[in-house]
DNA sequence: TAGATTGTTAATCGATTAACAATC
DNA sequence: TAGATTGTTAATCGATTAACAATC
Protein backbone atom coordinates (compact mmCIF):
# COMPACT_ATOMS: atom_id res chain seq x y z
CA UNK A 1 0.00 0.00 0.00
CA UNK A 2 3.28 2.45 0.52
CA UNK A 3 3.90 2.31 -3.20
CA UNK A 4 0.92 3.21 -4.73
CA UNK A 5 0.27 5.53 -1.47
CA UNK A 6 3.67 7.02 -3.18
CA UNK A 7 2.94 7.15 -6.55
CA UNK A 8 -0.73 9.01 -5.70
CA UNK A 9 1.20 11.83 -3.86
CA UNK A 10 3.42 12.71 -6.74
CA UNK A 11 4.62 16.51 -6.49
CA UNK A 12 3.24 18.07 -9.51
CA UNK A 13 5.73 20.57 -9.55
CA UNK A 14 8.11 18.28 -9.56
CA UNK A 15 6.83 17.01 -12.96
CA UNK A 16 6.70 20.36 -14.01
CA UNK A 17 9.99 21.13 -13.76
CA UNK A 18 11.25 17.53 -15.74
CA UNK A 19 11.13 18.84 -19.13
CA UNK A 20 13.35 21.80 -18.17
CA UNK A 21 16.02 19.18 -16.80
CA UNK A 22 15.79 17.30 -20.09
CA UNK A 23 16.31 19.98 -21.89
CA UNK A 24 19.64 20.60 -20.17
CA UNK A 25 20.68 16.63 -20.07
CA UNK A 26 20.22 16.58 -23.74
CA UNK A 27 22.24 19.33 -24.33
CA UNK A 28 24.80 17.86 -22.49
CA UNK A 29 24.92 14.80 -24.16
CA UNK A 30 25.03 16.77 -27.60
CA UNK A 31 28.17 17.86 -25.49
CA UNK A 32 29.57 14.81 -25.14
CA UNK A 33 28.98 14.99 -21.32
CA UNK A 34 29.12 11.65 -19.70
CA UNK A 35 27.62 12.54 -16.54
CA UNK A 36 26.17 16.00 -14.69
CA UNK A 37 25.61 17.09 -11.26
CA UNK A 38 22.74 18.41 -9.48
CA UNK A 39 24.79 21.37 -8.08
CA UNK A 40 25.17 21.99 -11.86
CA UNK A 41 21.76 21.77 -13.33
CA UNK A 42 20.74 24.02 -9.87
CA UNK A 43 23.02 26.55 -11.27
CA UNK A 44 22.01 26.97 -14.58
CA UNK A 45 18.32 27.74 -13.31
CA UNK A 46 19.05 29.55 -10.06
CA UNK A 47 17.33 26.34 -7.96
CA UNK A 48 18.72 24.63 -5.16
CA UNK A 49 20.40 21.23 -5.82
CA UNK A 50 18.60 19.33 -3.26
CA UNK A 51 14.82 20.43 -4.82
CA UNK A 52 17.04 18.91 -8.29
CA UNK A 53 17.77 15.98 -6.87
CA UNK A 54 14.38 15.36 -5.08
CA UNK A 55 12.82 15.83 -8.41
CA UNK A 56 15.10 13.27 -10.03
CA UNK A 57 14.27 11.27 -7.67
CA UNK A 58 10.72 10.34 -8.18
CA UNK A 59 11.67 9.03 -11.65
CA UNK A 60 13.52 6.38 -9.73
CA UNK A 61 16.86 6.75 -11.27
CA UNK A 62 20.09 7.21 -8.57
CA UNK A 63 23.38 9.06 -9.19
CA UNK A 64 26.90 8.54 -7.67
CA UNK A 65 27.91 10.86 -4.26
CA UNK A 66 31.31 12.61 -5.56
CA UNK A 67 29.97 11.99 -9.27
CA UNK A 68 26.59 13.25 -10.42
CA UNK A 69 24.14 11.08 -12.05
CA UNK A 70 24.87 9.65 -15.49
CA UNK A 71 23.50 11.65 -18.67
CA UNK A 72 22.22 8.92 -20.35
CA UNK A 73 20.37 7.23 -17.84
CA UNK A 74 19.29 9.99 -16.86
CA UNK A 75 17.18 11.33 -20.20
CA UNK A 76 16.24 7.96 -20.39
CA UNK A 77 14.58 7.56 -16.51
CA UNK A 78 12.75 10.93 -17.37
CA UNK A 79 11.25 10.05 -20.58
CA UNK A 80 10.08 6.90 -19.29
CA UNK A 81 8.57 8.73 -16.33
CA UNK A 82 6.66 11.38 -18.27
CA UNK A 83 5.40 8.62 -20.95
CA UNK A 84 7.88 10.53 -23.33
CA UNK A 85 9.33 7.07 -24.21
CA UNK A 86 6.66 5.70 -26.70
CA UNK A 87 4.22 7.33 -29.25
CA UNK A 88 0.90 8.71 -27.79
CA UNK A 89 -1.65 8.79 -30.83
CA UNK A 90 -3.62 12.20 -30.89
CA UNK A 91 -6.21 13.79 -33.09
CA UNK A 92 -6.02 17.53 -33.14
CA UNK A 93 -9.35 19.80 -33.43
CA UNK A 94 -9.26 22.94 -34.44
CA UNK A 95 -6.75 23.76 -37.34
CA UNK A 96 -6.29 27.34 -36.81
CA UNK A 97 -3.26 28.82 -35.86
CA UNK A 98 -2.81 27.56 -32.33
CA UNK A 99 -3.32 24.12 -34.18
CA UNK A 100 -0.95 24.78 -36.56
CA UNK A 101 1.41 25.97 -34.51
CA UNK A 102 1.15 22.55 -32.13
CA UNK A 103 1.52 20.41 -35.11
CA UNK A 104 4.26 22.37 -36.99
CA UNK A 105 6.67 22.53 -33.61
CA UNK A 106 9.10 19.31 -33.79
CA UNK A 107 9.15 19.50 -29.85
CA UNK A 108 6.51 17.69 -29.24
CA UNK A 109 6.78 15.02 -31.29
CA UNK A 110 10.04 14.28 -29.65
CA UNK A 111 8.13 14.02 -26.26
CA UNK A 112 6.34 11.15 -27.88
CA UNK A 113 3.00 13.21 -29.67
CA UNK A 114 1.92 11.36 -32.53
CA UNK A 115 -1.18 13.25 -33.79
CA UNK A 116 -2.74 11.50 -36.40
CA UNK A 117 -5.06 13.30 -37.85
CA UNK A 118 -6.17 16.96 -37.70
CA UNK A 119 -9.70 18.15 -37.45
CA UNK A 120 -11.91 21.33 -38.34
CA UNK A 121 -15.19 22.43 -38.81
CA UNK A 122 -14.52 25.18 -40.97
CA UNK A 123 -14.46 23.66 -45.25
CA UNK A 124 -12.39 26.02 -46.56
CA UNK A 125 -9.37 23.54 -44.53
CA UNK A 126 -11.02 20.29 -45.08
CA UNK A 127 -7.89 17.70 -46.83
CA UNK A 128 -5.16 20.58 -46.30
CA UNK A 129 -2.09 18.81 -45.22
CA UNK A 130 0.01 20.65 -42.11
CA UNK A 131 3.22 19.28 -41.32
CA UNK A 132 2.07 16.20 -43.25
CA UNK A 133 -1.19 15.63 -41.21
CA UNK A 134 -4.58 16.29 -43.26
CA UNK A 135 -7.61 17.86 -42.04
CA UNK A 136 -10.50 16.22 -41.89
CA UNK A 137 -14.18 17.76 -41.54
CA UNK A 138 -15.03 17.57 -37.33
CA UNK A 139 -18.03 14.86 -38.70
CA UNK A 140 -15.81 12.19 -39.95
CA UNK A 141 -13.89 12.05 -36.67
CA UNK A 142 -15.83 8.65 -35.82
CA UNK A 143 -15.05 7.18 -38.85
CA UNK A 144 -11.06 8.02 -38.50
CA UNK A 145 -10.66 6.90 -35.47
CA UNK A 146 -12.17 3.66 -36.39
CA UNK A 147 -9.62 3.87 -39.42
CA UNK A 148 -6.55 4.63 -36.75
CA UNK A 149 -8.43 0.88 -34.59
CA UNK A 150 -7.85 -0.75 -37.86
CA UNK A 151 -4.70 0.00 -37.83
CA UNK A 152 -3.72 -1.06 -35.07
CA UNK A 153 -3.43 1.91 -32.90
CA UNK A 154 -5.69 3.15 -30.48
CA UNK A 155 -6.56 7.40 -30.32
CA UNK A 156 -5.52 8.06 -26.56
CA UNK A 157 -5.15 12.00 -26.24
CA UNK A 158 -6.95 14.55 -27.57
CA UNK A 159 -6.03 17.91 -28.15
CA UNK A 160 -8.70 21.07 -27.94
CA UNK A 161 -7.59 23.83 -30.08
CA UNK A 162 -10.88 25.47 -30.99
CA UNK A 163 -12.42 28.50 -29.55
CA UNK A 164 -14.24 28.41 -26.21
CA UNK A 165 -17.68 28.28 -27.51
CA UNK A 166 -16.55 25.08 -29.01
CA UNK A 167 -14.83 23.19 -26.69
CA UNK A 168 -17.42 21.07 -24.82
CA UNK A 169 -18.81 19.61 -27.63
CA UNK A 170 -15.04 18.73 -29.31
CA UNK A 171 -14.55 17.03 -25.75
CA UNK A 172 -17.50 15.47 -26.06
CA UNK A 173 -16.75 13.82 -29.42
CA UNK A 174 -13.47 13.04 -28.08
CA UNK A 175 -14.79 11.03 -25.62
CA UNK A 176 -16.84 9.23 -27.71
CA UNK A 177 -14.32 7.90 -29.91
CA UNK A 178 -12.54 6.90 -26.54
CA UNK A 179 -9.84 9.18 -25.65
CA UNK A 180 -8.22 8.68 -22.20
CA UNK A 181 -6.52 12.48 -22.18
CA UNK A 182 -7.54 15.92 -23.13
CA UNK A 183 -4.91 18.50 -23.67
CA UNK A 184 -7.32 21.71 -23.84
CA UNK A 185 -5.73 25.00 -25.04
CA UNK A 186 -9.60 26.41 -24.90
CA UNK A 187 -10.27 29.00 -22.05
CA UNK A 188 -13.16 27.03 -20.63
CA UNK A 189 -13.25 24.49 -17.91
CA UNK A 190 -14.48 21.00 -19.43
CA UNK A 191 -16.88 18.86 -18.22
CA UNK A 192 -15.52 15.33 -18.26
CA UNK A 193 -15.68 11.46 -17.63
CA UNK A 194 -13.47 10.82 -14.54
CA UNK A 195 -11.40 8.14 -16.27
CA UNK A 196 -10.31 10.75 -18.71
CA UNK A 197 -6.98 12.65 -17.63
CA UNK A 198 -7.12 16.09 -18.46
CA UNK A 199 -5.10 19.19 -18.83
CA UNK A 200 -5.50 22.86 -18.94
CA UNK A 201 -2.88 25.20 -20.64
CA UNK A 202 -4.18 28.38 -19.18
CA UNK A 203 -2.77 31.20 -21.15
CA UNK A 204 -4.34 33.73 -19.27
CA UNK A 205 -3.22 32.63 -15.96
CA UNK A 206 0.34 33.07 -17.94
CA UNK A 207 -0.70 36.62 -18.60
CA UNK A 208 -2.29 37.56 -15.24
CA UNK A 209 0.82 37.09 -13.35
CA UNK A 210 2.68 38.62 -15.77
CA UNK A 211 0.54 42.16 -16.33
CA UNK A 212 0.09 42.06 -12.55
CA UNK A 213 3.40 41.88 -11.70
CA UNK A 214 3.98 45.03 -13.96
CA UNK A 215 1.52 47.15 -12.75
CA UNK A 216 2.60 46.51 -8.78
CA UNK A 217 6.46 47.04 -10.15
CA UNK A 218 5.32 50.19 -11.96
CA UNK A 219 2.98 51.72 -8.82
CA UNK A 220 6.51 51.15 -6.00
CA UNK A 221 6.25 47.76 -5.78
CA UNK B 1 5.25 48.54 6.42
CA UNK B 2 2.52 45.71 6.83
CA UNK B 3 0.87 46.90 3.54
CA UNK B 4 3.45 47.06 1.14
CA UNK B 5 4.71 43.35 2.92
CA UNK B 6 0.90 41.99 2.29
CA UNK B 7 1.57 43.48 -1.35
CA UNK B 8 4.66 41.54 -1.67
CA UNK B 9 3.17 37.93 -0.70
CA UNK B 10 0.46 37.92 -3.01
CA UNK B 11 -0.47 33.89 -3.31
CA UNK B 12 0.65 33.26 -7.05
CA UNK B 13 -1.83 30.62 -7.13
CA UNK B 14 -4.83 33.01 -5.98
CA UNK B 15 -3.63 35.55 -9.40
CA UNK B 16 -3.63 32.62 -11.47
CA UNK B 17 -7.13 32.03 -10.76
CA UNK B 18 -9.03 35.42 -11.19
CA UNK B 19 -9.08 34.85 -15.34
CA UNK B 20 -11.16 32.13 -14.74
CA UNK B 21 -13.25 33.98 -12.22
CA UNK B 22 -13.81 37.00 -14.89
CA UNK B 23 -14.74 35.05 -17.75
CA UNK B 24 -17.51 33.40 -15.78
CA UNK B 25 -18.07 37.25 -14.16
CA UNK B 26 -18.60 38.65 -17.64
CA UNK B 27 -21.19 35.62 -18.50
CA UNK B 28 -23.23 36.87 -15.60
CA UNK B 29 -23.01 40.24 -16.85
CA UNK B 30 -24.26 39.08 -20.06
CA UNK B 31 -27.08 37.33 -19.05
CA UNK B 32 -27.89 40.42 -16.56
CA UNK B 33 -27.13 39.07 -13.67
CA UNK B 34 -26.43 41.64 -10.75
CA UNK B 35 -24.76 39.81 -7.89
CA UNK B 36 -23.18 36.37 -7.40
CA UNK B 37 -22.13 34.30 -4.32
CA UNK B 38 -18.82 32.41 -3.99
CA UNK B 39 -21.22 29.46 -3.02
CA UNK B 40 -22.06 29.89 -7.19
CA UNK B 41 -18.66 30.36 -8.36
CA UNK B 42 -17.06 26.90 -6.35
CA UNK B 43 -19.92 25.04 -7.52
CA UNK B 44 -19.22 25.94 -11.29
CA UNK B 45 -15.79 24.83 -10.98
CA UNK B 46 -15.95 22.23 -8.59
CA UNK B 47 -13.67 24.35 -5.44
CA UNK B 48 -14.22 25.35 -2.09
CA UNK B 49 -15.97 28.67 -1.70
CA UNK B 50 -13.24 29.85 0.88
CA UNK B 51 -10.82 29.65 -1.74
CA UNK B 52 -13.14 31.98 -4.20
CA UNK B 53 -13.22 33.99 -1.29
CA UNK B 54 -9.60 34.22 -0.62
CA UNK B 55 -8.75 34.43 -4.02
CA UNK B 56 -11.47 37.72 -4.46
CA UNK B 57 -10.09 39.34 -1.18
CA UNK B 58 -6.83 40.06 -2.80
CA UNK B 59 -8.10 42.97 -5.05
CA UNK B 60 -9.42 44.50 -2.60
CA UNK B 61 -13.43 44.07 -3.52
CA UNK B 62 -15.80 43.28 -0.39
CA UNK B 63 -18.91 41.31 -0.69
CA UNK B 64 -22.48 41.84 1.44
CA UNK B 65 -23.39 38.82 3.33
CA UNK B 66 -26.48 37.04 2.47
CA UNK B 67 -26.47 38.88 -0.73
CA UNK B 68 -22.51 38.15 -2.52
CA UNK B 69 -20.73 40.11 -4.46
CA UNK B 70 -21.75 42.87 -7.43
CA UNK B 71 -20.71 41.73 -10.77
CA UNK B 72 -19.86 44.46 -12.05
CA UNK B 73 -17.72 46.13 -9.05
CA UNK B 74 -15.89 42.95 -8.83
CA UNK B 75 -15.36 42.60 -12.76
CA UNK B 76 -13.77 46.11 -12.20
CA UNK B 77 -11.99 45.12 -9.37
CA UNK B 78 -10.29 41.78 -11.08
CA UNK B 79 -9.57 44.24 -14.05
CA UNK B 80 -7.76 46.65 -12.24
CA UNK B 81 -5.88 44.52 -10.14
CA UNK B 82 -4.48 42.89 -12.98
CA UNK B 83 -4.04 45.66 -14.95
CA UNK B 84 -6.56 44.28 -17.74
CA UNK B 85 -8.18 48.01 -17.13
CA UNK B 86 -5.22 49.52 -18.95
CA UNK B 87 -3.49 49.14 -22.68
CA UNK B 88 -0.45 47.75 -22.33
CA UNK B 89 1.44 48.65 -25.56
CA UNK B 90 3.30 45.13 -26.69
CA UNK B 91 5.80 44.23 -29.55
CA UNK B 92 5.70 40.35 -30.70
CA UNK B 93 8.65 39.25 -32.36
CA UNK B 94 8.43 35.45 -34.12
CA UNK B 95 5.63 35.45 -36.88
CA UNK B 96 5.62 31.96 -36.87
CA UNK B 97 1.83 30.09 -36.27
CA UNK B 98 2.34 30.94 -32.94
CA UNK B 99 2.60 34.42 -33.10
CA UNK B 100 0.16 34.71 -35.45
CA UNK B 101 -2.60 32.37 -32.96
CA UNK B 102 -1.60 35.37 -30.26
CA UNK B 103 -2.52 38.40 -32.94
CA UNK B 104 -5.20 36.85 -33.87
CA UNK B 105 -7.28 35.68 -30.29
CA UNK B 106 -8.94 38.82 -29.66
CA UNK B 107 -8.90 37.31 -25.89
CA UNK B 108 -6.13 39.08 -24.95
CA UNK B 109 -7.04 42.17 -26.67
CA UNK B 110 -10.10 42.26 -23.96
CA UNK B 111 -7.03 41.86 -21.39
CA UNK B 112 -5.25 45.00 -22.60
CA UNK B 113 -2.70 43.21 -24.68
CA UNK B 114 -2.23 46.04 -27.45
CA UNK B 115 0.35 44.66 -29.85
CA UNK B 116 1.82 47.52 -31.72
CA UNK B 117 3.88 45.85 -34.23
CA UNK B 118 5.36 42.14 -35.57
CA UNK B 119 9.17 41.13 -36.00
CA UNK B 120 10.53 38.17 -37.84
CA UNK B 121 13.82 37.78 -39.11
CA UNK B 122 12.19 35.84 -42.18
CA UNK B 123 12.11 38.32 -45.25
CA UNK B 124 9.50 36.17 -47.05
CA UNK B 125 7.00 37.93 -43.70
CA UNK B 126 8.39 41.40 -43.98
CA UNK B 127 5.41 43.68 -44.88
CA UNK B 128 2.83 41.19 -43.90
CA UNK B 129 -0.07 41.95 -42.13
CA UNK B 130 -1.66 40.07 -39.23
CA UNK B 131 -4.96 40.91 -37.84
CA UNK B 132 -3.83 44.52 -38.43
CA UNK B 133 -0.39 44.40 -37.25
CA UNK B 134 2.52 45.02 -39.82
CA UNK B 135 5.89 42.16 -39.45
CA UNK B 136 8.32 43.97 -39.89
CA UNK B 137 12.13 43.12 -39.50
CA UNK B 138 13.68 42.30 -36.73
CA UNK B 139 16.72 44.68 -37.02
CA UNK B 140 13.99 47.71 -37.51
CA UNK B 141 12.70 47.05 -33.60
CA UNK B 142 14.53 49.97 -32.19
CA UNK B 143 13.79 52.22 -34.79
CA UNK B 144 9.68 50.89 -34.21
CA UNK B 145 10.59 51.71 -30.57
CA UNK B 146 11.69 55.43 -30.90
CA UNK B 147 8.43 55.64 -33.59
CA UNK B 148 6.07 54.50 -30.74
CA UNK B 149 7.56 56.42 -28.10
CA UNK B 150 6.94 59.60 -30.50
CA UNK B 151 3.57 58.61 -30.41
CA UNK B 152 3.88 58.93 -26.89
CA UNK B 153 3.71 55.78 -25.96
CA UNK B 154 6.15 52.96 -24.95
CA UNK B 155 6.86 49.57 -25.85
CA UNK B 156 5.79 48.38 -22.44
CA UNK B 157 6.42 44.61 -23.13
CA UNK B 158 7.91 41.50 -25.41
CA UNK B 159 6.26 38.56 -26.63
CA UNK B 160 8.67 35.90 -27.54
CA UNK B 161 7.42 33.13 -30.11
CA UNK B 162 10.45 32.52 -31.90
CA UNK B 163 12.38 29.22 -31.76
CA UNK B 164 14.44 28.18 -28.67
CA UNK B 165 17.51 29.27 -29.82
CA UNK B 166 17.00 32.71 -31.08
CA UNK B 167 15.07 33.37 -27.49
CA UNK B 168 17.62 35.05 -25.89
CA UNK B 169 19.01 37.54 -27.97
CA UNK B 170 15.59 38.48 -28.98
CA UNK B 171 14.91 39.14 -25.58
CA UNK B 172 18.64 41.24 -25.34
CA UNK B 173 16.93 42.97 -28.12
CA UNK B 174 13.53 43.77 -26.04
CA UNK B 175 15.38 44.70 -22.79
CA UNK B 176 17.52 47.39 -25.38
CA UNK B 177 14.30 48.58 -26.14
CA UNK B 178 13.18 49.21 -23.13
CA UNK B 179 10.36 46.75 -22.52
CA UNK B 180 9.46 46.03 -18.21
CA UNK B 181 8.06 42.39 -18.97
CA UNK B 182 9.01 39.47 -20.94
CA UNK B 183 6.38 37.06 -22.19
CA UNK B 184 8.02 34.10 -22.85
CA UNK B 185 6.75 31.05 -25.24
CA UNK B 186 9.95 29.92 -26.11
CA UNK B 187 11.03 26.38 -24.29
CA UNK B 188 14.25 28.20 -22.67
CA UNK B 189 15.32 29.95 -19.52
CA UNK B 190 16.25 33.57 -20.48
CA UNK B 191 18.52 35.80 -18.62
CA UNK B 192 17.49 38.81 -17.94
CA UNK B 193 17.72 41.94 -15.53
CA UNK B 194 15.95 42.06 -12.37
CA UNK B 195 13.87 44.91 -13.00
CA UNK B 196 12.31 43.19 -15.68
CA UNK B 197 9.28 41.22 -15.32
CA UNK B 198 9.35 37.54 -16.86
CA UNK B 199 6.80 35.23 -17.72
CA UNK B 200 7.48 31.98 -18.96
CA UNK B 201 4.44 29.75 -21.00
CA UNK B 202 6.11 26.20 -20.25
CA UNK B 203 3.34 24.30 -22.92
CA UNK B 204 6.05 20.71 -21.98
CA UNK B 205 5.34 21.18 -18.36
CA UNK B 206 1.49 20.77 -18.97
CA UNK B 207 2.06 17.99 -21.44
CA UNK B 208 4.50 16.11 -19.03
CA UNK B 209 1.84 17.09 -15.94
CA UNK B 210 -1.06 15.08 -19.08
CA UNK B 211 1.15 12.17 -20.03
CA UNK B 212 2.51 11.50 -16.97
CA UNK B 213 -0.83 10.62 -15.83
CA UNK B 214 -2.32 8.98 -18.78
CA UNK B 215 0.33 6.74 -18.42
CA UNK B 216 0.17 6.01 -14.82
CA UNK B 217 -3.74 5.50 -14.69
CA UNK B 218 -2.93 2.68 -17.90
CA UNK B 219 -0.61 1.09 -15.65
CA UNK B 220 -3.20 0.40 -12.69
CA UNK B 221 -2.79 3.62 -10.93
C1' DT C 1 -36.08 35.06 13.40
C1' DA C 2 -33.72 31.62 10.44
C1' DG C 3 -30.77 30.85 6.79
C1' DA C 4 -27.35 32.14 3.69
C1' DT C 5 -23.47 34.32 3.00
C1' DT C 6 -19.11 37.02 3.94
C1' DG C 7 -14.75 37.55 6.29
C1' DT C 8 -11.26 35.99 9.48
C1' DT C 9 -8.64 33.13 12.51
C1' DA C 10 -6.81 28.52 13.34
C1' DA C 11 -5.57 23.88 11.68
C1' DT C 12 -3.92 21.06 8.17
C1' DC C 13 -1.51 19.79 4.32
C1' DG C 14 2.10 19.77 0.97
C1' DA C 15 6.21 21.72 -1.01
C1' DT C 16 10.54 23.87 -0.23
C1' DT C 17 14.60 24.47 2.30
C1' DA C 18 17.99 23.30 5.96
C1' DA C 19 20.84 20.06 8.17
C1' DC C 20 23.55 16.24 8.06
C1' DA C 21 25.01 11.48 7.49
C1' DA C 22 26.69 8.30 3.83
C1' DT C 23 29.79 7.53 0.10
C1' DC C 24 32.83 7.67 -3.70
C1' DT D 1 42.45 11.81 3.49
C1' DA D 2 39.72 15.87 2.01
C1' DG D 3 36.21 17.52 -0.73
C1' DA D 4 32.30 17.02 -3.44
C1' DT D 5 28.31 14.99 -4.04
C1' DT D 6 24.11 12.07 -3.15
C1' DG D 7 20.18 10.82 -0.33
C1' DT D 8 17.31 11.38 3.68
C1' DT D 9 15.28 13.24 7.76
C1' DA D 10 13.74 17.42 10.09
C1' DA D 11 12.33 22.31 9.98
C1' DT D 12 10.17 25.95 7.69
C1' DC D 13 7.19 28.16 4.75
C1' DG D 14 3.10 29.01 2.16
C1' DA D 15 -1.32 27.54 0.43
C1' DT D 16 -5.50 25.19 1.28
C1' DT D 17 -9.10 23.83 4.19
C1' DA D 18 -11.82 23.88 8.53
C1' DA D 19 -14.18 26.33 11.97
C1' DC D 20 -16.79 29.98 13.33
C1' DA D 21 -18.21 34.70 14.32
C1' DA D 22 -20.42 38.70 12.01
C1' DT D 23 -24.08 40.40 9.18
C1' DC D 24 -27.74 41.19 6.06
Amino acid sequence: MKASARIRNLPTPSVQRLPVYLRLLKEARRRGDDVVSCTRIAEEFGQLSVQVRKDLAITGVSGRPKVGYRVDELIEAIERFLGWNVKTTAFLVGAGNLGRAILNYEGFVEHGLDVAAAFDANPALFGQTINGRVVYPLDQIAERAAEVRRQGRAVEMGVVTVPARAAQSVADKLVEIGVRAIWNYAPVRLDLPDDVVYEDVKLSASFAVLTNRLRRRDSGQ
